[in-house]
DNA sequence: GCAGTACGGACCACC
DNA sequence: TCCGTACTGC
């Protein structure tokens, strides 16, 4: 920034300018839900820019990589593009994994190393428990894994396990003695594989900090200034990373807010937030209090959820938002009537109150509960995006593409050649791979250094084995003197051909099959667009590897999809951290669900719990919607369910039920009269218990049910208005506006319009209530 | 070595 | 309900 002018200052209010302010030191900043915490980094950032602090000197972590990319937009637009570039910023993960291909060399460790993901690290875990002979159903490979993370998350390295008599007794005790031994190998098969999990990426940043002084020192210069976001959510690795690099200028910045500390399951400490004042010297402590998303009954109402938690930091977040209308509660018989009722009732307000389906979001607890949902929106038409759940790069015929391509960046990646070596079908079986496992181990060689040396080692393999194993060694050999020079994009395309995984997926001609061409097909063009996208950035080449640390480190948010597409949100809560909506439905809120059946064991779980209701409540600006279900299909079988003890804790003033009885009578009404024709013989089985339970409509409610049918006809019957481009239209909310540009045909037109003061609107014209001029 | 099928556990949240 | 793994027979 040239001038050093601040006058973008003013759209602060005073209470966030001072930390925007403040120049040097420690500094946090706690901010309760909606108080524009996010609004006050950005701003500081700009500031120090502004000020004259080098943009290479700041560093700044963020909870996801879609926000570390928002918020250098938005410094760029502050301080100019070319300085924003600069910064640091990114999730822990990602800052620090760039930092470890770096310095790879000092660990011993590639700089190419493969970054492991939580179903590499399975698969990992359960092939040694299954080599060392142990029983697989004592040695349960997914405790084993989040006990061997929680392990790393505190900095308990192999040794330190060893050292440490409780932590062994404590394992002994559980009946698992060889958990030392499990963790031992899997370090160093990792380590040999050149692989590092997600806890490395923390594990490893600390070691090389530790060990290495002058790296230490090099780091803490370069990064004068740090910067956290949701502190509240560190882990006691990264908690470490950020005290080191801040030791010797001490400008450290940490932003968050204790209720919404809800990543303990991972090892986020909430003291790390609760004991920063004590872990520097003269902290500067600063609070946003003024709530600017939602209305003061959302508010209000997560104030009286939160007090029921005792260990807290106390502060009351108010704001001088419209008192807006009561949060709603709805009772449902089954999770395919709430399904139905969250849907019909997106319908409505879409109508009435002519919002895009963005305006929306479904928050739930587990992923599992997100079909229900899904069928009720689908049989509706309205588009929805599910976020996080089994990503993309997840699903089956995406890693195994994902496994070629890492394997050609780093040959030694164990677990993504196990997983090729045989497929597509090439006649190397489970026999050989144990094989060479053993000869692996016993030659302290990778298992592809194994495979290139097969016949001089005696493995005792077949000549038509070791013919195989040697024509597949030629086939990635083949790609990894590809990978010199063609990039990333013309390197996938190489191998999907060159492997056949288009004609082996071809044989299931299923839906499901051909869903799964598609989604190699779409991620050939998702590598195209990484390749164009990175071209244009100075310091990336657009190569393999960089495109699979993208993915390695993508958050479920990451995920990119066209964002012009208009549709409802679905997403756990934890994912909808840091987001806001205008209409937010919580759904499933019921004991054992939401408080979680596996939390109510301590009061810090439950706490935690609770928490996470807050953070649920707090993303609605305009609106928010509970619901809770009688019973509810989990584990395949329909289970009884009980409201949860959390709507008890709301204040009662601010919630609006619904008469259980009106609900009763009137929903299943509804949804088979008019709704829906009553067809869908699923859903009328599942339904059919309760029918008992069913009686005529009250006069008042046929009367309401009349009016919602009349004006559901008159809506979908209307002829949309015949629009052209540059056309004046009137609209009853945003008022005169000039039609910008048109999409689609008949009922499913859409119209983007200008209109003056709101900007640019995008309307489905089967629903916009607009006049012509 | 492979394809088909039976079976049992998953569903708590994520980088 | 759906998925991954184990088992069976060729």
């Amino acid at each position: 920034m040239q001038d050093g002018s601040n006058s973008f200052l003013e759209t602060l209010n005073e209470a966030q300018q001072k930390p925007v302010l403040h120049k040097e030191g420690p500094l946090i900043v706690i901010a309760g839900a909606g108080a524009g915490k996010t609004r006050v980094l950005t701003y500081r950032i700009a500031h120090l820019m502004a000020s004259g602090v080098d943009s290479f000197s700041i560093l700044a972590l963020t909870f996801t990589n879609k926000a570390a990319r928002e918020m250098k937009g938005r410094i760029a637009d502050l301080v100019g593009e070319s300085e924003a570039k600069n910064l640091w910023m990114g999730t822990f993960h990602s800052v620090f994994a760039r930092i470890l291909r770096q310095e790879a060399d000092k660990l011993g460790y590639p700089s190419n190393f493969t970054i492991y993901d939580t179903q590499d690290s399975d698969r990992l875990i359960a092939a040694i428990i299954k080599e060392m002979g142990l029983d697989k159903d004592i040695y349960k490979y997914k405790q084993i894994r989040s006990r061997i993370s929680a392990f790393k998350n505190s900095l308990i390295t192999v040794k330190a396990y060893y050292n440490d008599y409780d932590l062994q007794e404590a394992d002994t005790m559980a009946k698992r003695p060889q958990m030392g031994a499990i963790y031992k190998e899997y370090v160093e098969r990792c380590f040999k594989a050149g692989a590092m999990d997600f806890d490395d990426l923390l594990l490893r940043t600390n070691e090389l900090l530790n060990r290495f002084p002058e790296v230490l020192a090099k780091y803490q210069d370069r990064f004068r200034y740090i910067l956290v976001d949701e502190y509240q959510d560190t882990n006691h690795s990264q908690y470490l990373i950020v005290r080191a690099l801040s030791d010797r200028y001490q400008n450290i910045c940490v932003v968050g807010d204790d209720a919404q500390s809800i990543y303990a399951f991972r090892g986020a400490n909430i003291n790390n937030i609760l004991n920063f004042q004590k872990d520097y010297e003269d902290v500067a402590l600063y609070r946003l209090e003024q709530n600017y998303r939602s209305t003061k009954t959302i508010v209000a109402a997560a104030n009286s959820i939160i007090q029921h938690n005792k260990n807290k930091i106390d502060k009351v977040v108010w704001t001088s938002n419209d008192t807006g209308t009561p949060i709603q509660l709805n009772r449902l018989p089954t999770d395919a009537e709430e399904g139905r009722h969250v849907a019909s009732s997106i319908f409505e307000f879409k109508m009435q109150e002519q919002r895009k389906n963005a305006d929306f979001a479904i928050l739930y607890r587990t992923n599992a509960q997100s079909r229900a949902l899904e069928d009720a929106l689908r049989k509706r038409d309205i588009p929805y995006r599910i976020y996080g759940g089994l990503s993309f790069y997840q699903r089956k015929e995406i890693k195994d593409v994902l496994a070629y391509l890492r394997l050609i960046v780093n040959p030694k990646d164990e677990e993504s050649l196990k997983r090729v070596i045989n497929y597509p079908t090439r006649g190397i079986g489970q026999t050989t791979v144990d094989k060479l496992v053993v000869g692996a181990k016993q030659h302290g060689l990778s298992l592809f250094e194994t495979m290139i040396k097969a016949s001089e080692l005696g493995l005792s393999l077949h000549s038509g084995a070791l013919t195989k194993l040697s024509n597949f060694v030629t086939l990635l050999q083949r790609f990894q003197i590809e990978n010199e020079t063609l990039n990333a994009f013309e390197i996938a395309d190489l191998v999907t051909k060159k492997i056949g995984l288009v004609q082996e997926l071809k044989k299931d001609a299923t839906p499901e099959g051909i869903a799964r061409i598609e989604n190699v097909e779409e991620l050939l063009n998702g590598i195209r667009d990484f390749t164009e996208g990175q071209r244009e950035l100075a310091d990336a080449t657009g190569s393999l590897s960089e495109f699979l640390e993208d993915v390695a480190l993508a958050t479920d948010l990451d995920q990119d999809d066209d964002p012009s597409i208009d549709r409802v949100a679905l997403m756990t809560i934890h994912l909808a951290k840091g987001l806001e909506f205008p209409y937010v439905y919580i759904v499933g809120l019921e004991e054992d669900l939401f408080p979680s059946a596996m939390s109510l064991n301590t009061r810090a779980e439950l706490e935690e719990e609770r928490r996470l209701f807050y953070v649920a409540l707090t993303r609605a600006e305009e609106r928010a919607f509970l619901s809770y279900t009688l019973s509810r299909y989990r584990w395949g079988k329909l289970i009884d369910a009980e409201p949860s003890r959390f709507i008890e804790e709301i204040d009662p003033q601010y919630l609006n039920r619904i008469v259980p009885e009106d609900r009763y009578q009137f929903k299943p009404f509804m949804n088979t009269s008019i709704f829906e024709g009553g067809t869908d013989t699923t859903s009328f089985q599942k339904r059919k218990y309760k029918e008992k339970t069913l009686t005529s409509p009250t006069p008042s409610q046929l009367q309401k049910l009349r009016k919602l049918e009349q004006n559901q006809e008159q809506v979908v019957a209307k002829a949309p208005l015949h629009l052209e481009v540059g056309m004046e239209v009137e609209h009853s909310r945003f008022g005169t506006g000039i039609v910008e540009a048109l999409e689609g045909a008949g009922s499913d037109q859409k119209a983007a319009i200008n209109f003056k003061g709101f900007g640019i609107k995008k309307l489905l014209l089967r629903f916009a209530k607009l006049k012509v001029k």
